[in-house]
DNA sequence: CCCATATGTTTGGCCCCGCAACAAATCGGC
DNA sequence: GCCGATTTGTTGCGGGGCCAAACATATGGG
């Protein structure tokens, strides 16, 4: 109830400043190469349609972004009719590089992206589900990093570092407040993970499912689509939205912790104290409730196990998973009457589910939502499965060239 | 299912466009104009500092504003120093006027509202709660009107329209889908209204909760708070949502329709099919049911029969104030949860019961949310009361003129 | 009364974009 | 194979919009 805290950033603080001529530049600038990152290569007549600039103008911001090292123009397309050609113009990986990182509750993930969504490569290893210490966690990252760094073409430069974490996060210094399912709690994640990096980089951190729900925008099933909202299913359950293209982060970072919003109240207890909530009834736990597999054995197995019984065609198996689809749904129902979004995605857990789910999910949502909700939002599974997060983090990291090409004093490598 | 219709507005459609010199005049046009209608009066030298451009083009700026007949310049405040004082800009109520509308439940209500906030007049009556037809309320909203608009100073010109309906919306063209506790079905309120009133221009329509939720923001308890959400309780219960400074409105203008969430699965019935919505728990229904008060009678006089007992010390109405409380401060906390906002605001209903409220609301939420809701968000009623959607409205209309200034050709009154 | 200070005002220049004329590259028809 | 139509890249010019600096103005203090 302190109010002023809560209130602060009221006013000046937030209102919108005014824009001068640089700006505009720089907006345009973000603009082209935003485009030709997520769409991929496209002629310079296209673009000049597209933005809805000046042919003279779109030249010149072709020939900065270029001249950056950003960008680069090939031979055009094969003809589709008369007039002059024009020339293709495609980002370059290497013009901008970035590691991404990803602390999921089962594995941890490293890949190198380039502009444009390129992977030079990427490795994951499994992280035991038992209690590691940061330090250790963080050690192994830097370990399957360094070769993946060291084998980046000559000419690429590493402008930025993006991690992903199951967890609540601050995003401003990657601070990661709670991570229950990694044990963690109160772990700088960002600091610690440029310094056990040896980079002297800033690293975006910011949670899990925020950067799942940002992949499937851009390169996923929800590639395009401005609202949507995904659902990573982990030990826990966590919400990223976009909303209007934009992640929607709430206050201070942590809009979407969905997992412990309250579906049945005479449910289940719940490891954050209450009862009922959605991820005790729709969560992993839950699947392995109502699968019979004991709880002392919950851990890395569980997805496993129910998976094959249920590709065998075990009823209990079949059972379980259409329950846990059912309290899945409800709560889906309940994010489709409250964001009214296009699509929800289906990471993590229900991922390789889906195909199970489907039935039920929509079932239950059906219960929870207005209308019908196949008419109002589709529901789907992850586009990019187990990678979305990984591949999250990089877009994350690479969102700060795009917004800002000419920002770092550069005229490009050769 | 219709996958096409669906991610439809994908791509292109949606991408952001490149923008030309003129947009960057008309963006500094309204950061300014903005400004002087949220903040009021301000210093010539105030709005540079604040605004960071440049003296010589805030100077052109206002200027421009001014032959525009929007804002004027007046004496300096008390000089608070050395140094030339510099003038008080303010914005001009009739340089640009809008009328609001209110379709509530209980009542409808008309203003006339000028730049700056300034209401000229306001008429609020009741309405029956029986089924009226949307031409006897439309007839009964522009005999409020007319005099309202005749009693305008005469240099005042009106520039906008603006209603709140207490149903579900399309913001596009001011189609009412459904509006239950109105007794209204697809009705093309928009187009009704700018003909009932022999007014030519067109009426942008928008949600009543959607209409508090920017009121609330823009002049009461929630002003300059950037991530608010806005409760309205009257026969049911709907949620405006302010992210970032933006009203959150989902793909087709839906989001926010929190009054049939699930909240409790072995609940009550509710009118819409479903079993324990939170409105269903938590609303006026409720109320009735847990004072004692035959649903049979519920309508009109639920909320003052409660009140009344409730200030007099009566148990039982306390204790059903108590218990909605409870289950108001559950979805509450779902929606925190869920949104991470700065401030939850009770409007409509909640607003006289507020005091009666609080503490089971607090208490309801922080069974529902993560940690203790007061740390991350505060609960405040309503600033502007039973008129917060009225000004709303107000407030949706002006934002044309705001969001471009110089867009209607003229160069003022005189 | 004069100076320091802050701010309005004016002028010139720069950045960025659009426009129009010209050049280049391709297609189709003869 | 040449020529016109078509489309698009290229270049030079002009205008809108903002900034910086010099100048003018209004106030407070010694």
């Amino acid at each position: 109830m302190n109010r002023t805290q809560i209130t602060a950033g009221r006013d000046a603080h937030h209102r919108p400043r005014g824009v001068a001529a640089e700006e505009l530049r720089r907006h345009n600038l973000a603009t082209l190469l935003e485009r030709l990152h997520l769409l991929g290569p496209t002629s310079r007549s296209e673009l000049t349609a597209t933005m809805g600039l000046n042919r003279s103008t779109i030249a010149d911001l072709i020939g900065e972004l270029a001249s950056l090292g950003l960008v680069e123009e090939g031979p055009a397309q094969a003809s589709s009719g008369p007039g002059r050609p024009s020339p293709t113009v495609s980002t370059r990986p290497d013009g901008a590089t970035v590691l991404a990182v990803e602390f999921s509750v089962d594995s941890v993930a490293v890949a190198t992206v380039g502009l444009g969504g390129h992977v030079f490569a990427q490795v994951r290893e499994p992280r035991p589900r038992a209690r590691v210490s940061p330090d250790k966690t963080i050690e192994q990252v830097a370990r399957l990093a360094r070769p993946l760094l060291e084998s980046l073409p000559s000419g690429a430069s590493l402008t930025g570092i993006g991690a992903g974490v199951a967890g609540v996060t601050r995003r401003s210094d990657g601070f990661v407040h709670l991570a229950p399912n990694l044990g963690w709690h109160n772990v700088p994640v960002g600091e610690m993970l440029s310094s056990g990096l040896g980079l002297d980089q800033q690293v975006l951190v910011a949670n899990e499912a925020d950067l799942g729900a940002l992949a499937e925008y851009r390169r996923g099933v929800g590639a395009g689509v401005p609202h949507l909202i995904y659902l990573s299913g982990e030990a826990g359950i966590g919400a990223g939205i976009i909303h209007d293209g934009k992640p929607m982060l709430g206050a201070a970072g942590y809009a979407g912790e969905a997992g412990h919003t309250l579906v049945n109240p005479d449910g289940h207890k719940c490891r954050c104290g209450a009862k009922g909530c959605w991820e005790t009834e729709a969560g992993e736990e839950a699947l392995a409730r109502h699968a019979g597999i004991p709880e002392t054995v919950a851990g890395v197995g569980i997805l496993d196990t129910v998976m094959a019984r249920a590709e065998a065609g075990d009823e209990t198996a079949l059972a379980a998973i259409a329950e846990v689809g059912r309290w899945l749904g409800l709560g889906i129902g309940n994010l489709i009457n409250v964001f009214n979004p296009q699509l929800v995605v289906l990471g993590g857990l229900y991922h390789p589910l889906f195909h199970f789910l489907e039935k039920a999910v929509y079932e239950g949502a059906r219960l929870a939502s207005l209308e019908a909700p196949g008419d109002v939002a589709e529901i789907a599974a992850s586009g990019l499965g187990l990678d979305a997060p990984l591949m999250g983090a990089a877009e994350l990291a690479l969102s700060e060239i795009i917004a800002d090409p000419a920002g770092r004093r550069q005229t490009g490598p050769g």
